[in-house]
DNA sequence: TCCTGGATGTCAAGGTCCTTACAGTCAGCT
DNA sequence: AGCTGACTGTAAGGACCTTGACATCCAGGA
């Protein structure tokens, strides 16, 4: 029994699909000066108003740490605001601005955009087997 | 037309997947004392033996840049090594050591089996069908 | 022949992410 | 009250990746 060939391994197509996208947002964000990065913690913080650094850090799957330094960036950007007093214990909660939301909502365009030319012309039954699949791989790693 | 929920998204699952991928293959290949993107090298290394620094970039689509920081952690851990000479122009063919090779082989193994975890009991015809999506993906997306 | 374009290697700086480590805060239990 | 454990924020250092820039080498055309 030979492996599998590299190309055709499903670590590889996911890695290669990701990374694909990945690029493809990466370039249309670049105008908007924004990263993935950011935009995804822009994402979770419109799902999840006055969150705090550490739950960001638990929805996006990240570190605490991490996350502070792409905090860092929108904040000097003044797309959110971390409150000066903490709610409870430690957590400060973060909060978009204005522009932030402007923002997002610009992104969340471009991106949405994006996703629609990766699935192409895949039917609705296809796109949810694709999103099933998916689903459970990544409960199947857990 | 309220937007997809976040977690519905088919770019959120596709990363999402990678991400556990990733992690659950970073932490098999820990007591290797290799990360992944060491392995991604040794990998397209083995594929293309004697391809220079510029050719295992595109191979692995990242920047020569970046395959540099990981080449030199390959050298110093004495998996590969780099020609003293140019084969043409300034290109230095890069090889496989004996224990780059054994290395590649035991984490070859590590990373099929987390593939197989993340299958689960996905039947062939579904893990054929998964892959054929994402190549279209890709494929949309170039 | 010259020289222009393409490819390669390299340096520098910045962004994102990780591990490891430490300090402050709170809830629950003894 | 005092302690312990869990959670939060912070800091330092390293790994990986990017863009931008520069120098070198080779092939092909004016």
């Amino acid at each position: 029994m030979s492996p599998a060939p590299t190309g055709d391994r499903p670590g590889y197509l996911i890695k290669r699909a990701q990374q694909a996208l990945n690029q493809a947002c990466t370039d249309r964000l670049r105008p908007l000066e924004l990263s993935m990065s950011q935009y995804a913690v822009l994402r979770a913080l419109d799902d999840h108003p006055g969150a705090s650094s550490a739950e960001l850090a638990r929805i996006t799957f990240v570190t605490r740490q991490s996350l502070r330094d792409v905090l860092g960036g929108l904040r000097s950007a003044g797309l959110v605001t971390v409150a000066e007093q903490a709610s409870t214990g430690r957590a400060r909660p973060v909060t978009l601005t204005a522009s932030g939301h402007a923002k997002l909502r610009a992104a969340e365009d471009l991106i949405t955009q994006v996703e629609l030319e990766m699935l192409g012309d895949l039917s609705a039954d296809q796109r949810r087997y694709l999103a099933e699949l998916l689903r459970t791989c990544v409960e199947n790693l857990a």
